[in-house]
DNA sequence: CGAATGTTTGATAGGCTTCAAGTGGGGTGG
DNA sequence: CCACCCCACTTGAAGCCTATCAAACATTCG
Protein backbone atom coordinates (compact mmCIF):
# COMPACT_ATOMS: atom_id res chain seq x y z
CA UNK A 1 0.00 0.00 0.00
CA UNK A 2 1.58 3.12 -1.09
CA UNK A 3 1.84 5.84 1.27
CA UNK A 4 0.33 9.29 1.46
CA UNK A 5 2.03 12.45 0.88
CA UNK A 6 1.04 14.58 3.16
CA UNK A 7 0.78 18.77 3.25
CA UNK A 8 1.09 18.97 -0.53
CA UNK A 9 -1.80 21.02 -2.22
CA UNK A 10 -3.92 18.89 -4.37
CA UNK A 11 -3.15 21.74 -7.23
CA UNK A 12 0.41 21.01 -6.58
CA UNK A 13 -0.24 16.78 -6.77
CA UNK A 14 -2.58 17.67 -10.55
CA UNK A 15 -0.12 19.58 -12.38
CA UNK A 16 2.16 16.36 -14.33
CA UNK A 17 5.10 18.58 -15.07
CA UNK A 18 5.79 19.40 -11.42
CA UNK A 19 4.77 16.05 -9.68
CA UNK A 20 8.01 15.46 -11.78
CA UNK A 21 10.09 17.64 -10.62
CA UNK A 22 11.49 18.16 -7.39
CA UNK A 23 9.99 21.36 -6.75
CA UNK A 24 6.39 19.35 -6.51
CA UNK A 25 7.93 16.89 -4.60
CA UNK A 26 6.63 16.86 -1.07
CA UNK A 27 9.95 15.83 0.02
CA UNK A 28 12.66 18.59 -1.22
CA UNK A 29 12.63 20.16 1.82
CA UNK A 30 14.45 17.42 3.73
CA UNK A 31 15.75 15.67 0.61
CA UNK A 32 18.83 16.55 -1.82
CA UNK A 33 17.18 20.21 -3.14
CA UNK A 34 17.05 21.52 0.63
CA UNK A 35 18.18 25.24 0.04
CA UNK A 36 18.42 25.65 -3.64
CA UNK A 37 16.69 28.25 -5.50
CA UNK A 38 13.95 27.58 -8.28
CA UNK A 39 16.66 28.11 -10.81
CA UNK A 40 18.76 25.71 -9.02
CA UNK A 41 16.30 23.45 -8.85
CA UNK A 42 15.04 22.86 -12.13
CA UNK A 43 18.83 22.41 -12.85
CA UNK A 44 18.85 19.42 -10.67
CA UNK A 45 15.46 18.20 -12.11
CA UNK A 46 17.24 18.17 -15.48
CA UNK A 47 19.87 15.71 -14.45
CA UNK A 48 17.68 13.35 -12.33
CA UNK A 49 17.00 9.77 -14.21
CA UNK A 50 13.94 8.15 -14.61
CA UNK A 51 11.93 7.43 -11.31
CA UNK A 52 11.64 3.69 -10.06
CA UNK A 53 9.11 2.08 -8.17
CA UNK A 54 9.17 -1.30 -6.27
CA UNK A 55 7.19 -3.72 -4.85
CA UNK A 56 7.49 -4.57 -1.26
CA UNK A 57 10.28 -6.88 -0.82
CA UNK A 58 11.86 -5.65 -4.03
CA UNK A 59 15.18 -5.31 -4.31
CA UNK A 60 16.73 -1.67 -5.35
CA UNK A 61 20.18 -2.58 -5.31
CA UNK A 62 23.24 -5.46 -4.28
CA UNK A 63 25.99 -5.99 -2.83
CA UNK A 64 29.08 -5.74 -5.04
CA UNK A 65 26.91 -4.01 -8.05
CA UNK A 66 28.70 -1.51 -10.20
CA UNK A 67 27.56 1.80 -8.59
CA UNK A 68 26.19 4.24 -11.29
CA UNK A 69 23.34 5.99 -8.80
CA UNK A 70 22.55 7.40 -5.65
CA UNK A 71 18.57 7.15 -4.97
CA UNK A 72 16.02 9.53 -3.02
CA UNK A 73 12.97 8.38 -1.83
CA UNK A 74 9.88 9.39 -2.64
CA UNK A 75 7.62 7.14 -0.50
CA UNK A 76 7.76 3.94 1.06
CA UNK A 77 10.42 2.78 3.47
CA UNK A 78 13.73 0.81 2.62
CA UNK A 79 16.19 -1.30 4.57
CA UNK A 80 19.80 -1.87 3.58
CA UNK A 81 22.15 -4.63 5.19
CA UNK A 82 25.18 -5.84 4.76
CA UNK A 83 25.75 -9.79 4.42
CA UNK A 84 29.68 -10.86 5.43
CA UNK A 85 31.46 -14.17 4.29
CA UNK A 86 29.62 -16.16 6.92
CA UNK A 87 26.15 -15.25 5.49
CA UNK A 88 25.21 -13.52 8.59
CA UNK A 89 23.20 -10.17 7.42
CA UNK A 90 23.36 -6.69 9.14
CA UNK A 91 21.41 -4.19 8.74
CA UNK A 92 22.54 -0.78 8.88
CA UNK A 93 19.88 1.38 8.64
CA UNK A 94 16.23 2.26 7.75
CA UNK A 95 15.68 4.71 5.24
CA UNK A 96 11.99 6.73 4.90
CA UNK A 97 11.08 9.73 2.34
CA UNK A 98 13.26 12.05 1.80
CA UNK A 99 16.76 9.86 2.79
CA UNK A 100 19.37 9.33 -0.01
CA UNK A 101 20.46 5.61 -0.71
CA UNK A 102 23.97 4.91 -1.95
CA UNK A 103 26.40 6.47 -0.57
CA UNK A 104 28.20 3.89 0.75
CA UNK A 105 29.09 2.81 -2.74
CA UNK A 106 31.23 6.21 -3.96
CA UNK A 107 34.48 4.49 -2.17
CA UNK A 108 34.69 1.78 -4.02
CA UNK A 109 32.26 2.17 -7.54
CA UNK A 110 30.34 -0.82 -6.08
CA UNK A 111 27.75 -0.96 -3.92
CA UNK A 112 28.37 -1.99 -0.33
CA UNK A 113 25.06 -3.24 0.58
CA UNK A 114 22.14 -4.07 -0.19
CA UNK A 115 19.08 -2.19 -0.44
CA UNK A 116 15.28 -3.68 -0.27
CA UNK A 117 11.93 -1.97 -0.38
CA UNK A 118 9.86 -2.61 2.90
CA UNK A 119 6.56 -1.64 1.24
CA UNK A 120 5.82 -0.37 -2.48
CA UNK A 121 7.83 2.58 -2.85
CA UNK A 122 9.41 5.15 -5.51
CA UNK A 123 12.54 6.37 -5.75
CA UNK A 124 14.65 9.33 -7.99
CA UNK A 125 17.15 7.85 -9.97
CA UNK A 126 20.59 10.44 -9.41
CA UNK A 127 23.20 9.76 -11.59
CA UNK A 128 26.56 10.40 -9.77
CA UNK A 129 28.26 11.01 -12.77
CA UNK A 130 26.02 13.98 -13.82
CA UNK A 131 25.35 14.99 -10.14
CA UNK A 132 29.20 15.41 -9.90
CA UNK A 133 29.43 17.89 -12.85
CA UNK A 134 26.32 19.72 -11.14
CA UNK A 135 28.51 20.12 -8.16
CA UNK A 136 30.74 22.14 -10.47
CA UNK A 137 28.17 24.57 -11.12
CA UNK A 138 25.76 24.58 -7.79
CA UNK A 139 27.89 25.27 -5.06
CA UNK A 140 25.10 24.99 -2.43
CA UNK A 141 24.26 21.68 -3.74
CA UNK A 142 27.50 20.85 -2.92
CA UNK A 143 27.82 21.88 0.39
CA UNK A 144 24.06 20.32 1.05
CA UNK A 145 25.67 17.01 -0.18
CA UNK A 146 28.37 16.95 2.26
CA UNK A 147 26.06 17.82 4.74
CA UNK A 148 24.05 15.04 4.12
CA UNK A 149 27.24 12.59 3.75
CA UNK A 150 28.45 13.74 7.34
CA UNK A 151 24.77 13.11 8.64
CA UNK A 152 25.28 9.61 7.56
CA UNK A 153 28.55 9.14 9.41
CA UNK A 154 27.03 10.54 12.46
CA UNK A 155 23.91 8.53 12.22
CA UNK A 156 26.08 5.42 12.11
CA UNK A 157 28.24 6.78 15.31
CA UNK A 158 25.05 7.22 17.26
CA UNK A 159 24.32 3.38 16.11
CA UNK A 160 27.71 2.44 17.20
CA UNK A 161 27.04 3.87 20.81
CA UNK A 162 24.13 2.29 20.86
CA UNK A 163 25.71 -1.61 19.58
CA UNK A 164 28.79 -0.52 22.32
CA UNK A 165 27.34 0.61 25.03
CA UNK A 166 23.56 0.51 25.83
CA UNK A 167 21.41 -2.76 27.12
CA UNK A 168 18.41 -4.48 25.11
CA UNK A 169 15.63 -1.98 26.56
CA UNK A 170 17.83 1.41 25.85
CA UNK A 171 18.55 0.46 22.39
CA UNK A 172 14.40 -0.30 21.71
CA UNK A 173 13.79 2.64 22.95
CA UNK A 174 16.42 4.58 20.92
CA UNK A 175 15.01 3.27 17.97
CA UNK A 176 11.35 3.84 18.44
CA UNK A 177 12.64 7.47 19.39
CA UNK A 178 14.25 7.58 16.48
CA UNK A 179 11.30 6.39 14.31
CA UNK A 180 9.33 9.03 15.74
CA UNK A 181 11.23 11.76 15.75
CA UNK A 182 11.15 11.12 11.78
CA UNK A 183 8.18 10.87 11.68
CA UNK A 184 7.73 14.01 13.09
CA UNK A 185 9.63 15.99 10.92
CA UNK A 186 7.96 14.66 8.37
CA UNK A 187 4.79 15.80 9.03
CA UNK A 188 3.36 12.84 10.29
CA UNK A 189 2.54 11.95 14.26
CA UNK A 190 5.11 11.55 16.33
CA UNK A 191 3.72 9.43 18.61
CA UNK A 192 1.75 6.64 16.45
CA UNK A 193 2.84 5.12 13.08
CA UNK A 194 2.98 1.96 11.26
CA UNK A 195 6.14 -0.11 12.25
CA UNK A 196 7.71 -1.32 8.31
CA UNK A 197 10.17 -3.76 9.55
CA UNK A 198 9.38 -6.90 10.90
CA UNK A 199 10.46 -7.69 14.64
CA UNK A 200 13.19 -9.73 12.77
CA UNK A 201 14.57 -6.84 11.30
CA UNK A 202 14.22 -4.75 14.26
CA UNK A 203 16.47 -7.40 16.19
CA UNK A 204 18.60 -7.58 13.69
CA UNK A 205 19.49 -3.71 13.53
CA UNK A 206 19.61 -3.51 17.11
CA UNK A 207 22.19 -6.29 17.90
CA UNK A 208 19.18 -8.23 19.34
CA UNK A 209 17.22 -11.46 18.58
CA UNK A 210 13.49 -11.45 17.63
CA UNK A 211 12.31 -13.25 20.90
CA UNK A 212 13.63 -9.81 22.83
CA UNK A 213 12.13 -7.55 20.76
CA UNK A 214 8.84 -9.35 21.44
CA UNK A 215 9.68 -9.51 24.68
CA UNK A 216 10.18 -5.31 24.74
CA UNK A 217 7.12 -5.15 22.95
CA UNK A 218 5.27 -6.95 25.95
CA UNK A 219 7.55 -5.49 28.34
CA UNK A 220 6.62 -1.82 26.80
CA UNK A 221 3.21 -2.37 26.55
CA UNK A 222 2.37 -3.87 30.25
CA UNK A 223 4.22 -0.89 31.45
CA UNK A 224 1.59 1.35 29.58
CA UNK A 225 4.69 3.53 27.80
CA UNK A 226 3.29 2.34 23.76
CA UNK A 227 0.29 0.12 22.83
CA UNK A 228 1.10 -2.34 20.38
CA UNK A 229 -1.39 -3.82 17.76
CA UNK A 230 0.98 -6.20 14.86
CA UNK A 231 2.82 -3.15 13.49
CA UNK A 232 0.41 -0.31 14.73
CA UNK A 233 2.27 1.38 17.09
CA UNK A 234 1.46 4.10 19.43
CA UNK A 235 3.49 5.98 21.95
CA UNK A 236 1.83 6.26 25.28
CA UNK A 237 4.29 7.86 27.70
CA UNK A 238 7.14 9.61 25.00
CA UNK A 239 8.51 11.20 27.85
CA UNK A 240 9.20 8.08 29.59
CA UNK A 241 10.82 6.41 26.49
CA UNK A 242 13.14 9.59 25.85
CA UNK A 243 14.35 9.39 29.72
CA UNK A 244 15.02 5.17 28.89
CA UNK A 245 17.19 6.28 25.35
CA UNK A 246 18.95 9.18 26.84
CA UNK A 247 20.33 6.70 29.92
CA UNK A 248 18.33 8.79 32.58
CA UNK A 249 16.15 6.72 33.44
CA UNK A 250 17.23 2.89 34.82
CA UNK A 251 17.17 -0.12 33.30
CA UNK A 252 14.99 -3.09 34.49
CA UNK A 253 15.62 -6.94 34.22
CA UNK A 254 14.20 -8.48 30.87
CA UNK A 255 12.68 -11.21 33.08
CA UNK B 1 57.79 9.28 21.18
CA UNK B 2 57.22 10.21 17.16
CA UNK B 3 57.07 7.79 14.58
CA UNK B 4 59.69 6.97 12.31
CA UNK B 5 58.35 8.44 8.44
CA UNK B 6 59.76 5.02 6.37
CA UNK B 7 60.37 5.22 2.90
CA UNK B 8 61.10 8.74 2.19
CA UNK B 9 64.34 9.58 0.97
CA UNK B 10 66.26 11.40 3.29
CA UNK B 11 66.97 13.96 0.81
CA UNK B 12 63.12 14.98 0.79
CA UNK B 13 62.83 15.27 4.30
CA UNK B 14 66.33 17.47 4.50
CA UNK B 15 64.54 20.37 1.97
CA UNK B 16 62.46 22.36 3.86
CA UNK B 17 60.10 24.02 2.17
CA UNK B 18 59.47 19.98 0.78
CA UNK B 19 58.71 19.01 4.26
CA UNK B 20 56.05 21.53 5.13
CA UNK B 21 54.05 20.59 1.78
CA UNK B 22 51.56 17.65 0.97
CA UNK B 23 54.32 16.87 -1.72
CA UNK B 24 57.37 15.75 0.96
CA UNK B 25 54.65 14.76 2.89
CA UNK B 26 55.03 10.78 3.74
CA UNK B 27 51.44 10.13 3.48
CA UNK B 28 50.71 11.82 0.19
CA UNK B 29 49.45 8.72 -1.66
CA UNK B 30 47.33 7.72 1.21
CA UNK B 31 46.05 11.61 2.64
CA UNK B 32 43.92 13.75 0.59
CA UNK B 33 46.46 14.71 -2.20
CA UNK B 34 46.30 11.28 -3.57
CA UNK B 35 46.08 11.11 -7.13
CA UNK B 36 46.87 14.81 -7.33
CA UNK B 37 49.03 16.45 -10.08
CA UNK B 38 52.09 18.17 -8.70
CA UNK B 39 49.97 21.30 -10.16
CA UNK B 40 47.17 20.80 -8.11
CA UNK B 41 49.21 19.57 -4.93
CA UNK B 42 50.49 22.97 -4.74
CA UNK B 43 47.10 24.62 -4.59
CA UNK B 44 46.39 22.33 -1.99
CA UNK B 45 49.29 23.43 0.00
CA UNK B 46 48.33 26.48 -0.20
CA UNK B 47 45.00 26.71 1.51
CA UNK B 48 46.55 24.09 4.48
CA UNK B 49 46.60 25.95 7.39
CA UNK B 50 49.33 25.67 10.56
CA UNK B 51 50.44 21.98 11.35
CA UNK B 52 50.07 20.92 15.02
CA UNK B 53 52.13 19.06 17.34
CA UNK B 54 49.99 17.23 20.18
CA UNK B 55 51.67 15.52 23.45
CA UNK B 56 50.14 11.91 23.84
CA UNK B 57 46.42 12.16 25.56
CA UNK B 58 45.79 15.91 24.65
CA UNK B 59 42.80 16.76 22.78
CA UNK B 60 43.19 17.46 19.13
CA UNK B 61 39.05 19.06 19.29
CA UNK B 62 35.93 18.47 21.32
CA UNK B 63 32.21 17.71 21.04
CA UNK B 64 30.09 20.52 20.43
CA UNK B 65 33.15 22.87 19.58
CA UNK B 66 32.52 24.96 16.17
CA UNK B 67 33.75 23.17 13.10
CA UNK B 68 36.13 24.74 10.89
CA UNK B 69 38.98 22.66 10.38
CA UNK B 70 39.22 18.67 9.24
CA UNK B 71 42.80 17.29 10.54
CA UNK B 72 45.13 15.33 8.20
CA UNK B 73 47.41 13.13 10.79
CA UNK B 74 51.02 13.34 9.59
CA UNK B 75 52.32 11.16 12.17
CA UNK B 76 50.77 9.46 15.38
CA UNK B 77 47.30 7.59 16.40
CA UNK B 78 44.27 9.49 17.50
CA UNK B 79 41.11 8.21 19.05
CA UNK B 80 37.81 9.34 18.84
CA UNK B 81 34.76 9.15 21.05
CA UNK B 82 31.67 9.93 21.69
CA UNK B 83 29.98 10.69 24.86
CA UNK B 84 26.17 10.39 25.49
CA UNK B 85 23.72 12.11 28.34
CA UNK B 86 24.74 9.50 30.81
CA UNK B 87 28.30 10.26 30.70
CA UNK B 88 28.89 6.83 29.21
CA UNK B 89 31.98 7.22 26.11
CA UNK B 90 31.80 5.05 22.94
CA UNK B 91 34.92 5.16 21.33
CA UNK B 92 34.11 5.46 17.48
CA UNK B 93 37.36 4.67 15.93
CA UNK B 94 41.54 4.50 15.69
CA UNK B 95 43.06 6.87 13.57
CA UNK B 96 46.49 6.73 11.85
CA UNK B 97 48.86 9.00 9.80
CA UNK B 98 47.07 9.72 6.58
CA UNK B 99 43.56 9.68 8.28
CA UNK B 100 41.35 12.29 7.83
CA UNK B 101 39.68 13.80 11.58
CA UNK B 102 36.40 15.99 11.86
CA UNK B 103 34.45 14.61 8.95
CA UNK B 104 31.57 13.88 10.86
CA UNK B 105 31.20 18.17 11.94
CA UNK B 106 30.19 18.87 8.57
CA UNK B 107 26.43 18.16 8.44
CA UNK B 108 25.71 20.03 12.24
CA UNK B 109 28.78 22.93 11.93
CA UNK B 110 30.17 21.50 15.38
CA UNK B 111 32.26 18.61 16.33
CA UNK B 112 30.07 15.86 17.14
CA UNK B 113 32.87 14.12 19.01
CA UNK B 114 36.18 14.28 20.80
CA UNK B 115 39.19 13.22 19.23
CA UNK B 116 42.49 12.88 21.26
CA UNK B 117 45.98 11.95 20.30
CA UNK B 118 47.41 8.29 21.80
CA UNK B 119 50.64 9.48 21.54
CA UNK B 120 52.62 12.58 20.47
CA UNK B 121 51.38 13.41 17.06
CA UNK B 122 51.24 15.93 14.57
CA UNK B 123 48.26 16.99 12.40
CA UNK B 124 47.47 19.41 9.31
CA UNK B 125 44.81 21.91 9.61
CA UNK B 126 42.71 21.82 6.77
CA UNK B 127 40.56 24.71 6.58
CA UNK B 128 37.09 23.38 5.75
CA UNK B 129 35.74 26.82 3.72
CA UNK B 130 38.89 27.16 1.95
CA UNK B 131 38.67 23.70 0.76
CA UNK B 132 35.16 23.49 -0.25
CA UNK B 133 36.69 26.54 -2.23
CA UNK B 134 38.99 24.94 -3.74
CA UNK B 135 36.69 21.50 -5.06
CA UNK B 136 35.35 24.60 -7.47
CA UNK B 137 39.16 24.51 -8.86
CA UNK B 138 40.17 20.81 -8.42
CA UNK B 139 37.64 18.47 -9.18
CA UNK B 140 40.02 15.37 -8.91
CA UNK B 141 40.38 16.54 -4.79
CA UNK B 142 36.37 16.49 -4.59
CA UNK B 143 35.91 13.27 -6.25
CA UNK B 144 39.13 12.03 -3.85
CA UNK B 145 36.99 14.03 -0.64
CA UNK B 146 33.92 12.09 -1.34
CA UNK B 147 35.47 8.82 -1.55
CA UNK B 148 37.36 9.47 1.61
CA UNK B 149 33.61 9.89 3.06
CA UNK B 150 32.39 7.64 1.67
CA UNK B 151 34.88 4.82 2.96
CA UNK B 152 34.23 6.61 6.05
CA UNK B 153 30.58 5.60 5.90
CA UNK B 154 31.50 1.66 4.55
CA UNK B 155 34.25 1.66 7.71
CA UNK B 156 31.31 2.72 10.47
CA UNK B 157 28.94 -0.06 8.66
CA UNK B 158 31.71 -2.63 9.28
CA UNK B 159 31.92 -1.80 12.69
CA UNK B 160 27.88 -2.38 13.19
CA UNK B 161 28.20 -5.88 11.67
CA UNK B 162 31.06 -6.53 14.21
CA UNK B 163 28.80 -4.87 17.85
CA UNK B 164 25.92 -6.28 16.16
CA UNK B 165 26.45 -9.47 15.29
CA UNK B 166 30.14 -10.40 16.33
CA UNK B 167 31.19 -12.57 19.56
CA UNK B 168 34.08 -11.26 21.42
CA UNK B 169 36.72 -13.33 20.01
CA UNK B 170 35.78 -12.76 16.16
CA UNK B 171 35.95 -9.11 17.40
CA UNK B 172 39.11 -9.61 18.46
CA UNK B 173 40.47 -11.13 15.60
CA UNK B 174 38.86 -8.58 12.99
CA UNK B 175 40.52 -6.17 14.82
CA UNK B 176 43.71 -7.04 14.97
CA UNK B 177 43.68 -8.22 11.32
CA UNK B 178 42.37 -4.59 10.28
CA UNK B 179 45.34 -2.90 11.93
CA UNK B 180 47.61 -5.04 10.80
CA UNK B 181 46.52 -4.00 7.18
CA UNK B 182 46.62 -0.66 7.53
CA UNK B 183 50.25 -0.66 8.99
CA UNK B 184 50.69 -2.46 6.01
CA UNK B 185 49.43 -0.36 3.44
CA UNK B 186 51.25 2.49 5.28
CA UNK B 187 54.51 0.63 4.44
CA UNK B 188 55.23 -1.32 8.65
CA UNK B 189 55.31 -4.61 9.13
CA UNK B 190 51.92 -6.57 8.79
CA UNK B 191 52.84 -9.05 11.27
CA UNK B 192 54.72 -6.96 14.13
CA UNK B 193 53.66 -3.55 15.58
CA UNK B 194 52.78 -1.82 18.97
CA UNK B 195 48.74 -1.46 20.59
CA UNK B 196 48.86 2.36 20.91
CA UNK B 197 45.64 2.14 22.94
CA UNK B 198 45.22 1.03 25.89
CA UNK B 199 43.07 -2.53 26.87
CA UNK B 200 40.66 -0.37 27.86
CA UNK B 201 40.52 1.61 24.96
CA UNK B 202 40.14 -1.63 22.36
CA UNK B 203 37.49 -2.96 25.20
CA UNK B 204 35.55 0.68 24.78
CA UNK B 205 36.14 0.34 21.08
CA UNK B 206 34.64 -3.54 20.66
CA UNK B 207 31.97 -3.63 22.67
CA UNK B 208 33.89 -5.26 25.72
CA UNK B 209 35.11 -5.07 28.65
CA UNK B 210 38.95 -4.58 29.64
CA UNK B 211 38.77 -7.77 30.91
CA UNK B 212 37.33 -9.33 28.01
CA UNK B 213 40.41 -8.23 26.16
CA UNK B 214 42.69 -9.39 28.69
CA UNK B 215 41.61 -12.69 28.48
CA UNK B 216 41.64 -12.40 24.71
CA UNK B 217 45.28 -11.81 24.87
CA UNK B 218 45.91 -14.74 27.23
CA UNK B 219 43.58 -16.97 25.13
CA UNK B 220 45.22 -15.94 21.51
CA UNK B 221 48.57 -16.15 23.37
CA UNK B 222 48.09 -19.35 24.98
CA UNK B 223 46.62 -20.91 21.29
CA UNK B 224 50.36 -19.49 19.57
CA UNK B 225 48.54 -17.03 17.29
CA UNK B 226 49.88 -13.80 18.71
CA UNK B 227 52.79 -12.90 20.86
CA UNK B 228 52.72 -9.73 23.46
CA UNK B 229 54.44 -8.07 25.65
CA UNK B 230 52.88 -5.06 27.32
CA UNK B 231 51.64 -3.55 24.01
CA UNK B 232 54.05 -4.69 22.08
CA UNK B 233 51.85 -7.52 19.56
CA UNK B 234 53.05 -9.93 16.85
CA UNK B 235 50.89 -11.73 14.65
CA UNK B 236 51.98 -15.49 14.73
CA UNK B 237 49.13 -16.79 12.74
CA UNK B 238 47.75 -14.52 10.32
CA UNK B 239 45.74 -17.00 8.21
CA UNK B 240 44.01 -18.42 11.87
CA UNK B 241 43.18 -14.66 12.61
CA UNK B 242 41.65 -13.96 9.13
CA UNK B 243 39.75 -16.83 9.32
CA UNK B 244 38.58 -15.87 12.60
CA UNK B 245 37.71 -12.42 11.56
CA UNK B 246 36.06 -13.82 8.22
CA UNK B 247 34.10 -16.24 10.58
CA UNK B 248 35.40 -19.30 8.71
CA UNK B 249 36.50 -20.63 11.98
CA UNK B 250 34.45 -21.78 15.01
CA UNK B 251 34.64 -19.41 17.91
CA UNK B 252 34.99 -21.71 21.25
CA UNK B 253 34.14 -20.37 24.59
CA UNK B 254 35.57 -17.81 26.88
CA UNK B 255 36.97 -20.25 29.82
C1' DC C 1 -9.19 -25.68 5.31
C1' DG C 2 -4.21 -26.40 5.71
C1' DA C 3 0.44 -24.90 5.04
C1' DA C 4 3.62 -21.33 5.65
C1' DT C 5 5.11 -17.44 7.93
C1' DG C 6 5.44 -14.24 11.69
C1' DT C 7 4.87 -13.58 16.53
C1' DT C 8 4.46 -14.55 21.50
C1' DT C 9 5.76 -16.82 25.60
C1' DG C 10 8.31 -20.11 28.59
C1' DA C 11 12.47 -22.67 30.18
C1' DT C 12 17.23 -23.28 29.98
C1' DA C 13 21.92 -22.24 28.93
C1' DG C 14 25.81 -19.67 27.90
C1' DG C 15 28.90 -15.72 27.07
C1' DC C 16 30.28 -11.83 28.86
C1' DT C 17 30.05 -8.59 32.73
C1' DT C 18 30.77 -7.52 37.31
C1' DC C 19 33.12 -7.87 41.44
C1' DA C 20 37.31 -8.88 43.62
C1' DA C 21 42.07 -9.70 44.39
C1' DG C 22 46.58 -9.92 42.81
C1' DT C 23 50.70 -8.86 39.67
C1' DG C 24 54.14 -6.02 37.70
C1' DG C 25 56.46 -2.08 35.78
C1' DG C 26 57.53 2.85 35.85
C1' DG C 27 57.94 7.02 38.10
C1' DT C 28 58.62 9.82 42.19
C1' DG C 29 60.34 11.33 46.40
C1' DG C 30 63.12 10.57 50.25
C1' DC D 1 69.64 4.40 44.79
C1' DC D 2 65.81 2.34 46.56
C1' DA D 3 61.23 2.00 48.60
C1' DC D 4 56.89 3.17 47.72
C1' DC D 5 52.89 4.05 45.11
C1' DC D 6 50.10 4.29 41.23
C1' DC D 7 48.28 2.65 37.26
C1' DA D 8 47.53 -0.65 33.69
C1' DC D 9 46.86 -5.10 33.32
C1' DT D 10 45.83 -10.07 34.59
C1' DT D 11 43.27 -13.70 36.60
C1' DG D 12 39.51 -15.94 39.22
C1' DA D 13 34.59 -16.57 40.79
C1' DA D 14 29.84 -15.53 40.58
C1' DG D 15 25.86 -13.51 38.44
C1' DC D 16 23.05 -11.54 34.96
C1' DC D 17 21.36 -10.37 30.46
C1' DT D 18 20.30 -12.10 26.38
C1' DA D 19 20.56 -16.13 23.18
C1' DT D 20 18.92 -20.49 22.19
C1' DC D 21 15.66 -24.03 22.13
C1' DA D 22 10.95 -25.23 22.14
C1' DA D 23 6.09 -24.94 21.71
C1' DA D 24 1.84 -22.57 21.12
C1' DC D 25 -0.75 -19.04 18.79
C1' DA D 26 -2.18 -15.84 15.10
C1' DT D 27 -2.44 -14.44 10.43
C1' DT D 28 -2.10 -14.77 5.57
C1' DC D 29 -2.48 -16.94 1.38
C1' DG D 30 -3.18 -20.59 -1.80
Amino acid sequence: MPQPLPFVPAALLNVAALKASCAGCSMHQLCLPMGLDSDDISRLDSIIGKRRRLARDERLYQMDEPFRNLYAIRFGHFKTYQVNAGGEQQITGFQMAGELLGMDAISGDRHHCDAVALEDSEVCEIPFARLEELFGEVPTLLRHFHRIMSQEITREQNVMLLLGNMRAEQRFAVFLVNLSARYAARGYSASSFQLRMSREDIGNYLGLTIESISRLLSRFKKQGWISVDKRELTLLNPAMLKALAAGTEQCSPMA
